[in-house]
DNA sequence: GGTAGAACATACCAAAAGGTAAGTGTGAGT
DNA sequence: ACTCACACTTACCTTTTGGTATGTTCTACC
């Protein structure tokens, strides 16, 4: 955050959304309020420990609002705020351009040799995925 | 990258500038080939190690390219590709929301207290649609 | 000759982030 | 009575990430 005095923003905008999960959250709570365990089934392999801490974190930072009907087998629900979803839009074109990328970064992340090789030499054999 | 499958994309995308100087070294990058000395002294306060790290992750991603003037004082510059321009156009938006937005995430994170007293009672207040 | 500066490499370490496993309290279903 | 589901909490561990410190190879400068 406060590494960089006063330029880019993008700083801001990941230590808001920098989380591993949390894209995903914003993604699933597009729909409207949703409940806790619906959140965790739609995301998958998230643990619950670490979807709450997420959850957390976003309502603290004012993305999201926590809802808890006050019931006995506990019903919670978590929605966008306004600023939340001024914070989705501008989310928008990253993730279009991730989704447009998707193929060509999973390519690149697959072979870690190739950052090793623009270093003026070749070393032996690369792994040429047969 | 592949643990939600065909979602929003932005996994891709901070698969890719998610480190913590990336999107720094992208917005010093956008003046046009950079020395890496140049690109140090700019961002201030990253320690070397580090900066090659996300350099040549990004590299390895072709989001810059690294060119080296075989010269024995080495002079090596980075410059962004095409692709890298893309990204850099796709970041826009969260970067002018993280700019408008500095002060008050800034304000968020400095009460960290807040997000731990919600439990049980009324949240003090909710985001105010601004 | 000693120093500085270029662009790294390397070893080691600390902090942060994420994951696993277990437990909590209650009520509804079997 | 037992189990399950809900929305968590807690303790503990591993992985990832970033940081420090130092070394390297060469040239220019004083």
């Amino acid at each position: 955050m406060d590494r960089c005095a006063t330029q880019c923003g993008l700083d801001v905008s990941l230590a808001v959304v920098g989380g591993k999960w949390k894209p995903l959250i914003l993604y699933h709570l597009q729909s409207g309020p949703t409940r806790f365990s619906e959140i965790k089934r739609r995301i998958g392999g998230i643990s619950e420990k670490v979807l709450i801490q997420q959850l957390r974190e976003l309502v603290a930072m004012e993305v999201l609002v926590r809802h808890d009907h006050q019931q006995v087998p506990p019903v919670v629900h978590y929605t966008l705020t306004a600023f939340g979803e001024t914070l989705v839009q501008a989310l928008v074109p990253l993730c279009e351009w991730g989704t447009y990328n998707r193929a060509r970064v999973a390519d690149m992340l697959q072979r870690p040799s190739q950052k090793e090789r623009d270093r003026g030499h070749a070393p032996a054999r690369v792994a040429a995925s047969d």
